[in-house]
DNA sequence: ATCACGGTTTGCA
DNA sequence: CTAACGTGCAAACCGTGAT
């Protein structure tokens, strides 16, 4: 498919998490500030002062730790209630500047402004960013291109030169123009090329994003894939990756996390995987679905070479597909049973929703009991409402314990500012 | 040979 | 003092048995 002559914005947030944290704390400006994964484990997030001492994305913490205290680096463990509330008032301001949305991931969305003929989209980009900084005080770049790989580029050069003072436009250069710029940029910062791929274009002599340009498609879909011919493509101006404005409904959803101790017991490896059934069955009542298949799995570390190493999952199918937590709980709990293995120091555990189908139409199924399904899907709108009214958690299903020793490392969280009524800072001055 | 399938691995963000 | 390394998804890949 192609469409020819689009007009495609990228906005993107600079170093999101980190941004957020200071929108909230205005005394952490100008400081070297780091955001943690899950359990503490990785560096994801980095201040602008943090990149320049050279932490690299990614690496884990521990590694780090010496010399981001030498440095004096400020870090959190990440709080993606606060994040993801951030994220949807980012693009609720967004929408308003174009009628085509795709929200792309928690700090980024793209535009399709190919309908807005005419318009300074130096300025425009502008308006985009001083609105956002006016409402909620987070830094963004916007990137202009003819497709959605382009924009991606463009975006990319806004963030990492300030002579474009957060916006670039491509969407009108020429060639030759484009050439002269993508010479200069390295293969890996295309959309889609990550780490291996780069390493298998770099052995093929394409080391810019000019040489990948200049590609044939055709070749470097038998190299490759189909996705890497349309990347070619698209980086001559010819949009082939459509915006996908409706979040399509998922072909599996997971649940999976590592645990902040070792654990040993079945006991608490159920608990464990009772939340995550049930955090992963609210995801797929959220997006109408039911599951015909469930995956439970349990691992050991890893990086533990020492230890003794054991990996094990079982996939179970349900009787009939479903979205009933209960039902779901019954099914990984089972799987658990199968898989465990005494004695162990198990690190991480997780639940995998398999086979979805669409709630409605499985609905017109004959065979059910109809009157213990509508039992069960009032049931499950009962708590889905007021878990989302009352905060996540205030009904919750016997068997996730309590204590949750096992839960993830987050030692240095911040207060939910926006989500939580307790948490609500008492005074606030927006940005400055 | 070729295809559909299901399970596993790879790779990206 | 030591040990401390994320998550979610889909595409690609691969072996198998059926045609």
């Amino acid at each position: 498919m192609t469409i020819k002559n689009q007009s495609v914005a990228l906005i993107d947030c600079n170093n999101f998490y980190v941004s957020c944290e200071r929108v909230f704390n205005p005394a952490l400006k100008r400081k070297p500030i780091i955001v943690l994964s899950n359990n503490d484990g990785c560096v994801i997030a980095r201040s602008q002062e943090v990149k320049n001492l050279g932490i690299k994305m990614g690496v884990p913490w521990f590694k780090v730790q010496g010399f981001a205290k030498n440095h004096k680096i400020i870090t959190y463990s990440s709080n993606y209630t606060l994040y993801a509330d951030m994220s949807n008032r980012v693009m609720k301001i967004i929408s308003e500047f174009g009628s085509h949305q795709e929200i792309y991931s928690i700090d980024e969305c793209f535009l399709n402004l190919t309908e807005l003929k005419h318009i300074d989209l130096n300025d425009y980009g502008q308006r985009i960013r001083a609105r956002i900084n006016r409402l909620l005080g987070l830094p963004v770049c916007v990137g202009f291109g003819a497709s959605k790989t382009l924009a991606k580029i463009a975006n990319h050069l806004a963030k990492k030169h300030l002579i474009y003072n957060g916006v670039c436009d491509l969407s009108i250069k020429e060639h030759d123009v484009l050439d002269a710029l993508f010479f200069k940029i390295q293969v890996k910062e295309v959309w889609g090329v990550g780490k291996r791929i780069e390493k298998k274009l770099v052995e093929l002599g394409i080391n810019t994003v000019l040489d990948l340009k200049r590609s044939s498609p055709r070749v470097l879909r038998k190299k490759f894939s189909i996705t890497m011919e349309r990347t070619v493509r698209e980086l001559n101006g010819e949009s082939c990756i459509p915006l996908e404005e409706v979040t399509r409904p998922k072909k599996q959803l997971i649940c999976s996390r590592g645990f902040g101790i070792p654990v040993f017991s079945l006991d608490e490896l159920s608990e464990a995987i009772t939340t995550y059934t049930t955090r992963v069955a609210e995801k797929l009542r959220y997006q109408k679905s039911v599951a015909t298949m469930v995956y439970v799995f349990i691992q050991t570390n890893p990086f533990k070479n020492k230890d003794q190493q054991y990996n094990s999952g079982r996939l179970i199918s349900l009787m009939k597909p479903t979205n009933d937590t209960r039902e779901l709980i019954s099914a990984a709990l089972r799987g658990l049973k199968s898989i465990y293995k005494p004695g162990l120091a198990y690190k991480k555990a997780g639940v995998l929703l398999d086979n979805l189908l669409s709630s409605n139409q499985y609905q017109k199924c004959l065979f059910d009991d109809i009157a213990s399904q509508k039992n069960s899907e009032s049931l499950m709108q009962a708590i889905d409402r007021i878990n989302s009214k009352m905060g996540s958690g205030t009904i919750k299903f016997t068997g996730e314990g309590l204590q949750k020793r096992w839960s993830a490392k987050s030692e240095k969280k911040t207060q939910c500012y926006t989500t939580s009524i307790d948490e609500i800072p008492v005074a606030h001055c927006g940005p400055n």
